[in-house]
DNA sequence: CTGATATCAGGTAAACTGATATTG
DNA sequence: CCAATATCAGTTTACCTGATATCA
């Protein structure tokens, strides 16, 4: 189950041209480079991104119905349901039906989740240290922001 | 089929503490971002992103095997099959046993091939200029030396 | 026998769409 | 009647595994 792609063809060794070179085919290189490291990180300590991000959500913004946790964290409602079953299962977050809006439920997070929140991002910080491993300080900043700058631009209705 | 998203939870405000700020979270947001834009543009032309690594890999290193291919591309050698079928059905790639070594096929890209593969360059050219819209020239220029980087990094075995 | 090759038949996970019953 | 909510069922795509027949 850690595949370790036996069958994998690795990497297209070419000058900088055409196909190297490319933002999109870069991008979608490293991201998939990112997940493999982050689910593989993750799994050793029984989580998944998604479980880090509604965590992550909860904590700094308090309760909310899962439509809101869905806008907060940009899980889509329909895959919300799935990961608030596997964390309440954990007992890491609480699902209980809100008594002013019986449509809603309100989630907030445990006691138990918040330890594994500071252990998420203890094991999260590791694997971006492994993630960006070759740049600086200032290099990784300066990634950073231009990722975010690159986000937010694309992040909104450009009709 | 060119999804607008209607359903999608548009971005999430926060500040760049726990959730945001992360690479790998941002790096995923962006590869999604991209893939949705690269694939609107090609499909424009009827293209695929594969179409173009194919293409341009064959109009660079000349013909090949579909093992090479897949090496040269990335492309997993299962998949080449069909990304192969979809070109030779165009007319853009050759496909005929090697004479030498009767297990291969030799790939090479035809005339139209290269046509069209003058046009993917120019589409794609237009493209990451919207993709890297916000960024000043030196900008993206770093940004893509900091992928490169990173993706040199791990694209190797490092056990 | 070993390996590589082309092909096929899957499997998983993320990112979606669309529908439904319930409630406001 | 219209809008939102939680849930469910299902699609698409990229990525990946494993098997097979053929051949060097």
């Amino acid at each position: 189950m850690t595949g370790k792609a036996a069958d994998m063809p690795h990497d297209a060794t070419q000058t900088p041209g055409r196909l190297r070179g490319r933002a999109s085919r870069l991008l979608a290189q490293l991201t998939n480079q990112s997940d493999r490291l982050m689910n593989e990180g993750l799994s050793l300590v029984d989580a998944r991104k998604w479980h880090y991000a509604v965590l992550a959500s909860l904590h700094e913004f308090g309760p909310g119905s899962q439509a809101t946790l869905s806008r907060r964290t940009g899980i889509f409602r329909s895959d919300m349901v799935g990961v608030l079953n596997e964390l309440a299962e954990r007992d890491l977050v609480e699902r209980v039906p809100d008594p002013d809006d019986r449509r809603r439920n309100v989630i907030s997070i445990t006691p138990q989740g918040r330890r594994h929140l500071r252990r998420l991002d203890k094991v999260l910080d590791d694997l971006h240290d492994e993630l960006l491993a070759p740049l600086t300080s200032a290099e990784r900043t300066e990634f950073v922001r231009l990722l975010t700058r690159l986000v937010d631009h694309h992040g909104h209705a450009h009709s």
